[in-house]
DNA sequence: GAGGATGATGTTACCGCTCACAGTACACGG
DNA sequence: CCGTGTACTGTGAGCGGTAACATCATCCTC
């Protein structure tokens, strides 16, 4: 493994000139400069990043941590991510804590041994982030916000979406209507489940609301638990993608028909399935373009502004779609 | 920002000392051990995983390269090599290729650089992998190898899933079959294609092909082509998932229905699609193991193993559905 | 009680690179 | 011809750890 001493021999100069040849290109001499640039492609030097690192005190290396990356918004958040951050020279590390404080506390502590450049989170922990403050390891939140923490975000107007959502529910002639899902203390579930509220308010109308967790099992549970109560609603509006899908999968097993027998919409969309065959109404989430903004902000960050905190706040859609067509 | 040398002090120790208590706690006697913990703790000190890196060797850093995050398959993938990589205390870094051979090049230059530990590739390259290899750095390959290329494997035995579709695809009366998209001289195209054209051969009957890409927009063309010449087959088994997408939105647009007039079917699972509704007949391929699998893989040779590189092929099931149900 | 093994700790150098500073050579103005 | 720039290149130190070796009590053993 060539290092840079070696192709500083080889080129005849000093180890200091090679370094410049890479880094600071116009104040070597062509000469020399192409004399070296050959000793480098003759010896397949690569520069060890590591030492870089240690000198230089930034790695190039970004992190974005999220509950699951399987849940397909959070796979579109990291695909946006990664684009920026390749464009940008950075590599991008992913961690999934499944909402579990310790597997995220542990992540995090991990990142500052790593000296990271910077970290993107969509996380509830606010201790884990100090963490990360206290340490000038610049942070940007995504999706979820925390309390009490000041960072730059990116959220999405999930209220905006309820509230739209609720109005398409009520002008499709549904009344009965159960909000499912999602964990209390989230803000991104907090702001859906106030849109929601807000949209029944308006309507002057009641929302029942049954909270859980925000994945598929919590969907299959609360549904479960609505049938066997005998108080499945005309609609059901789910917290997130996994819980409808938990909550069809539900429904199915026990006969009832989506949308003859209830109506179901939900938060965030599921791409290949909506496109497979169009089926479930959804507030469309702008997951992608929230990967490329949280990363553009924490480029800013890394690089160095000083500007007080910013929130980005991107609009979603409703799609209306086959399972909230009263029947 | 708290360094070795700052808890020695404190602790009244050499740096060495505290560099022993954090990696070989039983070299240094319980009285020194706990006064230097004590001002591990009041210092807040976490060691620089850079500078250790730097002397180590290692970084436990290893990489994940793959041509499109997004791709469920992939995602899933992801999922199982992270979880085994955290088990074993490595931080994932991940890529996305987009099939791009010179994106892929240039990635791999970056993992050089910073001396990740091993990398796990889904890709066509094999001049980027010999960088790899030239280098030491331990590659496995996951989904796809490539000729001449000598590394550990996980592949998934498409060509039994290719060769059972066919199967079921005939006893359910289908006769005039198309294989649309995929890439051609990518192995796991090429395994597909084989099991379905042996499948075809067993039963005595042709098999139509059209290759084309592996992304929804090459399902797209495909199936236009197909319609625009009047040849929309009976039935169509598309080479991955997103080509089957594609091939469903063009289908719908065209007013084709699945399956009254088109049968359909793909190799690799939408996981979240196939619990909304059940529709699609798909070989399922265990994505999640086969990221296991490789990310076991990689650990041994990352500790040194100098076994024989190993293939592992993880089995297939067809999983017929609806868009198979012969009108 | 001398010689040697054992355990705890310290010293030094180095991992590969770059920063700050230090030459060196040549050009130009007065 | 000297002083002062300007352009290029080199030297030495150090980033924050750790390997290898050195040191120094302490404790046996005969």
């Amino acid at each position: 493994m060539a290092k840079i001493r070696d192709v500083a021999q080889r080129a005849g100069v000093s180890a200091m000139t090679v370094s410049r040849t890479l880094n600071q290109p116009d104040r070597v001499s062509p000469a020399t400069r192409s004399r070296v640039l050959e000793a480098i492609k003759d010896l397949g030097y690569i520069p060890n990043a590591v030492a870089r690192s240690l000198t230089q005190g930034r790695t190039d290396l970004i992190a974005l941590v999220v509950s699951d990356i399987q849940n397909p918004f959070f796979t579109t958040v990291t695909r946006g991510v990664e684009d920026v951050a390749q464009r940008h020279g950075y590599t991008l590390m992913v961690g999934n804590t499944d909402e579990q404080m310790e597997k995220e506390r542990q992540y995090l502590e991990v990142l500052v041994s790593r000296h990271v450049d910077g970290v993107i989170l969509s996380t509830t922990g606010a201790d884990q982030v100090r963490l990360l403050q206290e340490r000038h390891i610049p942070v940007v939140l995504v999706d979820r916000v925390i309390p009490g923490i000041q960072a730059d975000s990116v959220v999405i107007d999930v209220y905006d979406g309820g509230r739209k959502l609720m109005q398409h529910l009520y002008e499709s002639g549904y009344r009965d209507i159960t909000f499912i899902g999602g964990t209390p203390g989230n803000s991104t579930v907090e702001a859906r489940l106030a849109g929601c509220l807000d949209g029944a308010h308006e309507a002057g109308r009641s929302l029942s609301v049954r909270l859980g967790r925000l994945d598929r099992a919590s969907g299959e549970a609360t549904l479960a638990s609505l049938c066997d109560e005998g108080r499945v609603p005309e609609a059901i509006v789910a917290a997130n993608n996994l819980v409808a899908v938990g909550a069809m999968v539900e429904m199915r097993r026990r006969g009832l028909r989506v949308p003859e027998d209830v109506g179901l919409a939900c938060f965030g969309e599921i791409e290949l399935a909506s496109l497979l065959d169009p089926f479930l109404t959804v507030v469309r989430e702008p997951a992608y373009d929230a990967g490329r903004a949280a990363m553009e902000l924490l480029h800013q960050r890394i690089r160095g502004s000083t500007a007080p905190p910013v929130q980005r706040v991107l609009p979603v859609e409703v799609v209306v779609r086959r399972s909230t067509r009263r029947p």
